[in-house]
DNA sequence: GTACTGGATCGACGTTTATCAATCCAGCGT
DNA sequence: ACGCTGGATTGATAAACGTCGATCCAGTAC
């Protein structure tokens, strides 16, 4: 605990303060950051990364069985993958038939860079 | 992997293609992403992040003794957040006789920008 | 109808992660 | 020298995560 109050004698450094008086602690929107956790948590994989990147490369869409030829994972896992990039509101499927494509959902990377422009403030 | 790739050729569907014939397989630049997957990680937790907008709230530096104050963690748990929050390079640390003065770094959460940026493309 | 196929879901297994209590280390003060 | 205090490190534990094989479901084609 900051208990450094005590003694408020200027012995030999004065401002030898744990840290500065913290008035007023800007509680406020610290908050706020649940809403960001998920969307991290979701860009927090290698594998995860890697189809967005596929995915902002190419303009229009990709199909599920693309991206699972893409890598050396098995297509269940591949699924869970794009489920959770789904529920993140990273990416959005669209059923053509059979076949699932999918598209970046940049209204949600822009999150990201709110999030960046957030932490530079 | 028995669910390998069969190509799927012009049987019966004329233009019922899965997608777009994925010519050059694009396996190229999506290999940059390990960088920003630890980024990512360091980021993926709501504890983590509110530390990083506690300090991006204030210009100045913020001790360990205050951030821990604004958690109902232990003292192990705040001192492994930062050492992860160190080790992706998101804060430094400056020791100030026994205090630890934190500061955002900012020139990572640049790095963040530029990933929100990369999938914006 | 049946047969096939793209994809999601279900268990299960091993690894990673967040958390804590206990301990240890390094400065500071008397 | 001591004691005290801010922080990091060390196990240990429980939850979450990534991965897989097996299965299930929904369209399509025959």
């Amino acid at each position: 605990m900051p208990r450094a109050k005590t003694t408020p004698q200027k012995s030999a450094a004065d401002d030898a303060e744990c840290c500065v008086p913290n008035p007023s602690t800007g509680r406020g929107r610290a908050r706020t950051v649940g809403s960001y956790a998920v969307l991290c948590k979701a860009l927090a994989d290698e594998t995860r990364l890697e189809i967005l990147v596929m995915l902002a490369e190419r303009t229009g869409t990709l199909c599920a069985c693309e991206i699972e030829a893409h890598f050396d994972l098995s297509q269940p896992t591949i699924s869970h993958h794009l489920r959770i990039l789904r529920e993140a509101g990273l990416v959005r499927v669209e059923r053509r038939g059979t076949w699932n494509h999918y598209t970046l959902e940049r209204q949600t990377v822009a999150k990201l860079a709110a999030l960046a422009a957030l932490l530079s403030t």
